[in-house]
DNA sequence: CGGTCATATTGGTCAGGCCAATAGAAAGCA
DNA sequence: TGCTTTCTATTGGCCTGACCAATATGACCG
């Protein structure tokens, strides 16, 4: 099997799935449309049949497709080409609110945290190192880790803002393609960095626990510095790198 | 396969999904416990190992469960634990919220601030002060107020985190009615707040702007304090009392 | 021309197998 | 004793091949 942007240690059918959906966005199957048979796929990339339906289920999961029994797999929207909400907010945009809003939400959840969510969120530490070995893998641990300490804050509306600004992520194709983009570059330090802003919680130090979240983020915002071309976005960086007081 | 909630022409697959999803929710393995291996849940569920991977799949793919190869698959988050649309939300959770993160976006807004902008907001605060006349006058120009700061940040992530807030405060029956009680009670003192947040935008200073508006929304939460009587969310206040840094 | 039925196609599921990564125990070493 | 290395059982990843059920297609017949 050979497909761009696919990469080792990725399970083959996150591998096929991405492929497919490489397709939907290219066009080869209008919404509506039937896709290959799947022991025609299989063939097709190289392939078994479980592979290929592992994929599709993958696909369906997320609304993309919709499997009928005795007929095929149908179309059901082409991904990015709906999503009215997903304006078009950058992942520099969304990483710099994420430094200023995450920053204050680890300060508030220093002062909260109880100890089972120490463990919970110490957990997550560890499931971002396994995720992160596989660099086009997921980010579900790590999107895991910041929602809980969002929640350890104890107040609905500063856990309800920072997932809005998760969803503006994935329902904006370009942070979400320019976040994949990058995140081979900066592997092993974000496990540190993570690390770090776990320890400052289970200190419970508000202060340390901001300034290691902002600089964890400082540092994915580098990382998407080195992702992109954007000479405006490089300028236009720097501005959210003090801390704050 | 006996499973409660299971429903013919629904694949086996999704039948099983649904049934692991119950027992996450009903505590069987707790977020950052692995769950039983492939082959043991096969014989549990009494289904074959292609249909436990698939079922797998799609709890994955939902961001449910991660799985390391060799290890397992682990309990990211729990469904229904955290996804309690904002429909409870305090008026004081909202309001430290807004302190916090409003705070910081008005500290970004006045670096970025333009002339034009600035005379918005200072129309905005016109606005407020005769809106502040009338006992039962809308909030119109005091959501505008706080929605052009954010929109000053230049930042659509952190605009659109804020606006998620307002969203809140009306979708919470809770939050606006006590919102609505503590008009009046903080009358001229708002007036004179919102002046000076608006003068520290105008000064291009990030300090005084967060400090400024941390201020008022301080005495908002005071105000609410006034019109409550929930001894348990007085003693909660105070913890966001203090500046950052 | 329209309805019926046989058949090919397609997804659904299973059985069993082998490989690779992981983790925990056992053995070896300092 | 305590740390490192090695071995092995466990676990997920993926494949082959098969059979069943639902669907779709086209030939056949009234």
């Amino acid at each position: 099997m050979k497909m761009a942007g696919a990469s080792r240690n990725d399970r083959l059918y996150q591998e096929l799935a991405r492929a497919l959906i490489a397709e939907l966005v290219a066009g080869t199957w209008p919404q509506g449309s039937r896709l290959p048979a799947e022991r025609e796929l299989a063939v097709q990339y190289g392939v078994s049949r479980p592979t290929v339906r592992e994929a599709i289920i993958a696909l369906e999961v997320q609304g993309l497709v919709e499997v009928r029994i005795g007929s095929g797999a149908y179309v059901l929207r082409i991904p990015g080409a709906d999503d009215v909400p997903g304006f078009n907010i950058s992942a520099f945009e969304l990483t710099e609110a994420r430094l200023v809003f995450e920053g204050e939400a680890a300060a508030l959840a220093a002062a909260q945290v109880t100890d089972a969510e120490l463990a919970e969120i110490g957990a997550l530490v560890d499931a971002i190192a396994a995720e992160n070995l596989d660099p086009a893998g997921s980010d579900n641990a790590d999107r895991a880790f910041h929602l809980a300490i969002a929640r350890a804050t104890r107040n609905a509306a500063v856990s309800e803002a920072i997932e809005k600004l998760w969803e503006l992520r994935y329902s904006s194709p370009e942070a979400s393609l320019l976040h994949a983009k990058a995140r081979g570059a900066n592997i092993k330090p974000v496990v540190d960095e993570h690390t770090a802003v776990f320890a400052a919680l289970k200190a419970r130090d508000p202060d340390a626990a901001r300034a290691a979240m902002r600089a964890h983020l400082a540092a994915v915002l580098d990382s998407l510095l080195f992702a992109t071309d954007d000479r405006a976005a490089v300028e236009k960086h720097g501005r959210y790198s003090r801390t704050p007081g």
